[in-house]
DNA sequence: CCCAAAATACCCCGATTACGGTATTTACAG
DNA sequence: CTGTAAATACCGTAATCGGGGTATTTTGGG
């Protein structure tokens, strides 16, 4: 899937408004002997000049609190110029909303600043060989987001062929629909509809798609 | 948050059929100096037993395919005895639906089976700070997840107004209540649900609220 | 064999919705 | 100033829905 886990060196740029910190880490880089940083620069609006004129990086360590225009909105536009190029947010912050959005962006990782050149060495050999790079910290609120989310579906006591039911109506179809589809007559349906409203304690059909959809129910 | 990034020895116990892989990392474990694995357990029910027992070790390696009580099915029971012991996944497959379904379940750790003993130090302790370890690959398909969940979402032209309306509608709301709600008339809202649907191409709420909460529109 | 749960089917009717009009006021860009 | 987009408001009607009944058949456990 993605060409170099070989010989040559990859190529890094680091996007970073600090200069020591930027600087630091691409002598961190430059130290190794599987990377290289050619391009260090301080805003997403420089790194992509330099994205435009075809000298694109295999990896991009991306801070995400910068000047003009953010770490975040930079991915999208980063992707556009090089779509193979992959995205590593590199930040000291650690609030769910951000990782969130940069990991919604498409970034492949998410690192903490006060990592050493090992361990960027580590994440970057990883992620140009189709993995993702996290802080433990990170993939800790990844996983506490996605179990949240998933929570335990709250039993409501509905019989296999009501759940059939609610699945269709879901999709978007009205009563006459979902019968025809169950082969069943509108009347029965009505009846299934009916106790369903009363075992989900709903009042519309509204109430119902959105009680199921929010409740992840089926 | 946790207690143990300190000097004692991290208790791990192994659940895992097949014995010579199941002997084989408790010797990698106990060869560590950090690490030491009291309980080696063929199957989810050994293992309760032991856990009803209140021998409850900081760290389980679980695998997924077992016989009886499977591992996604297991973590769920072992939490309940045990709900301070973190689980890692430890498992050949790398399937989609079981990685999903094992954080679902509260997993805090998902490893490839393949990985040496100093990998399982590193992740043990990297969970036992508080951290969540995943191989590569496995934090590359949850990140796929991610995004994937939240598409870029689809730009129907919906005004403010009309997006303010249906996020009423999409709570539940019947067309009197959310007029009243956005203290206007119901005809005024009927006109704004009239361009909703036509914009999102919709025939009835049910249609709306399931396309609005699919595509996540809001 | 009997009971209970589930699935099937039908009736009725007031409330609500979907959607076709039309029309006025506000806000803002050219 | 003028035109367009957006928000506001109203009318009418066919279609659909919500909820109140009742009733038969199927299925599986005791």
């Amino acid at each position: 899937m993605y060409s170099n886990c070989s010989s040559d060196k990859i190529h890094i740029m680091i996007i970073e408004d600090d200069a020591i910190y930027r600087e630091s880490i691409a002598d961190l880089i430059n130290d190794t002997d599987t990377l290289i940083c050619e391009h260090a620069c301080e805003s997403c609006e420089e790194a992509l000049v330099v994205l435009e004129k075809q000298d694109v990086p295999q990896v991009i360590l991306l801070d995400i609190q910068l000047p003009g225009i953010s770490g975040i909105e930079g991915i999208s536009k980063i992707k556009a110029l090089s779509p193979s190029t992959q995205i590593i947010m590199l930040t000291v912050f650690d609030d769910d909303d951000k990782v969130f959005n940069a990991i919604c962006q498409g970034a492949t990782g998410y690192l903490l600043k006060s990592i050493g050149g090992e361990e960027i060495q580590q994440a970057v050999t990883q992620v140009v060989c189709g993995g993702a790079a996290m802080s433990p910290v990170i993939a800790a609120k990844i996983l506490k987001m996605f179990s949240e989310y998933n929570q335990p579906t709250k039993d409501y006591g509905l019989t296999e062929r009501e759940k059939e039911i609610l699945k269709i109506l879901v999709e978007g179809k009205n009563k006459k629909q979902s019968a025809a589809e169950l082969f069943i007559s509108q009347h029965t349906l009505d009846t299934h509809l009916k106790n369903i409203y009363a075992k989900l304690h709903v009042h519309s059909q509204i109430d119902l798609v959105s009680k199921t959809l929010k409740e992840h129910l089926l």
